[in-house]
DNA sequence: TCCTTGACTCAGA
DNA sequence: CTCTGAGCCAAGG
């Protein structure tokens, strides 16, 4: 039998399809504010893990604003060297403030989440 | 197919 | 406040 075959087809083209959903989202985000993996995580419906493998699997020139997606500690995730000066280099264009710890203060920085019209628009529950 | 490696988080010390 | 360990789950070798 192939079993295991017909298993694993569809669920890949699932996974793109998340990966698609976190896209959209995030492109939400607007200039200056920033939000989590665990916040991105919430709204799509995976764990906070796959929210950032999909941020490191974020395809350029697709405007989608990978730099705003930050941890829940409030600093930059990126491992140095990797990219991690170059997100900081993009949110202090935009206005993000760091503390000298090189963190974001989410009482002035926090996006508050997609508006509910948005929501509702992409076949999520607004009411959750 | 097994094993390793992460752009994560939370709870506990 | 910082540091660990465990739970997580997908991709690539």
């Amino acid at each position: 039998m192939q079993t295991e075959r017909v298993r694993t087809e569809p669920a890949r083209t699932e996974r793109a399809r998340l990966f698609e959903r976190i896209y959209a989202l995030v492109r939400q985000i607007p200039p200056g504010r920033v939000a989590t993996y665990g916040q991105i995580a919430g709204i799509v419906g995976c764990t906070a893990r796959v929210a950032g493998y999909a941020m490191a699997a974020t395809p350029d020139g697709e405007g989608v604003p990978w730099q705003r997606v930050i941890n829940s500690r409030g600093e930059i995730s990126l491992r140095p060297g990797d990219g991690a000066s170059r997100q900081r280099e993009l949110l202090d264009a935009e206005g993000v403030r760091f503390n000298p710890a090189g963190r974001v203060d989410f009482g002035e920085s926090r996006w508050a989440g997609p508006g509910w019209e948005w929501l509702e628009q992409n076949g999520y529950d607004p009411g959750a």
